[in-house]
DNA sequence: ACCTGAACACCGTTCAAGT
DNA sequence: ACCTGAACACCGTTCAAGT
């Protein structure tokens, strides 16, 4: 019979699943210029445009790629108050843009798209669930979400930058703090001594401090 | 004599001011992906390499053209009071980002750039102004920060698509709400609840709503 | 010093043709 | 239904050659 299993011309057949898991590997070695429908094809021992049998475009592609991180990570423990619940999902969503650091830069273009519905879901849920009134909702959520996101994907450009040149020297000094310490004290005071203590900052505690000002900020108009 | 003045062959000399300018208006008319080194060139009646002469790349001239209107927005009225300059800092790149739909998608993935460094600078010295303790005055500027640029970025995003698409039907009645309308109300009831509101929110008004929620949580912190 | 424009090394996407 | 791979219509960037 020439059913699929007695067919074995590839290691499986071309699923959309195979070929976001593709992406992802291209993504995780070389970033968003890795990916490729050429590179892509030739790991997945097929022609470029079967790709497009599955997948519409690239930008697609891309934001499959994201959706299989965000997804788990805005899944916060159900019994936890709301606070934690918002708490547990910013990290979430910081260690996947850590540890995938081209997420960064495709979910800030993403506006309206699947994955960046499910986190506002997620955090508009928990906003809710703080007793935040209904003309409030909108603007609170989205201050977490733009916060989360941005915060949690500039640190993760960071961390990229810091790993890809400096591999031997003091991994905490990053290119950005060099670059910015040699900047005219006179004219940007501020970024200037940002610059000295940014190799010694936590990332992730100041990441959550951010959370917890935005939070408290929150609990203030509740009363 | 074969000096400049006398010597028509072009309207003005090439500099890298034009070139910044007709990028500028490239993306004005069409976007990021209007701007291209051969439309560029035939519009400013040179050659594509000529320009490679006064640019370095095609990222450092959208980060040029970004700067051009960063510059203007973060010059704050120094006589106000902190909180008043952040809020009009906000106000000024909310605008600019209206107006150049581009700036948000390019500002998003240049960390540590010059326009970046700008906001961060212009928004870290009023942090310290308002007398955030020093180690709380990093994480409370990138909050402000990534909240003023992210929430500015999909506002932009959102009114770019809505002008694009349906020009002659309610303009209120964004591409996005609908999409979110159609999304299943079990699975997604906040998302699809702000899809209702969405077309009849102001966005400038929800905006600094944020800005509002983000300064009270640093005002209680310093209180 | 500044400009020209052809050439290089790629892209995403399409599509007639196959199985 | 699903896949092939050549072809199309582009890109950013470089560089020998000009003025």
């Amino acid at each position: 019979m020439n059913t699929p299993a007695s067919n074995h011309r590839r290691a499986s057949a071309l699923t959309r699943e195979r070929i976001i898991g593709a992406a992802v590997a291209l993504l995780d070695e070389s970033g968003e210029p890795g990916l490729t429908f050429r590179a892509l094809a030739q790991r997945l021992e097929t022609g470029a445009g079967a790709i497009y049998w599955h997948i519409d475009n690239k930008r697609d592609l891309v934001l499959a790629a994201c959706d299989l991180f965000v997804g788990p990570a805005v899944q916060a423990p159900a019994d936890d108050a709301p606070g934690a619940r918002i708490r547990a999902i910013a990290i979430g969503l910081f260690d996947a843009m850590e540890a995938h650091p081209w997420m960064g830069a495709a979910l800030a273009v993403a506006a309206g798209e699947l994955p960046l519905v499910r986190i506002l879901e997620a955090l508009g849920q928990q906003v809710r669930a703080l007793g935040v009134d209904s003309a409030s909702q909108w603007s609170t959520t989205q201050a977490l979400m733009s916060y989360i996101l941005g915060v949690g994907g500039q640190h993760a450009a960071r961390s990229q930058l810091a790993r890809q040149q400096n591999l031997q020297r003091t991994p905490a000094l990053t290119e950005v703090a060099q670059r910015w310490a040699e900047l005219d004290a006179d004219e940007y005071p501020f970024t200037c001594s940002m610059a000295a203590q940014l190799p010694h900052h936590d990332d992730h505690a100041d990441f959550m401090a951010g959370v917890d000002l935005i939070l408290s900020g929150i609990a203030q108009r509740i009363g």
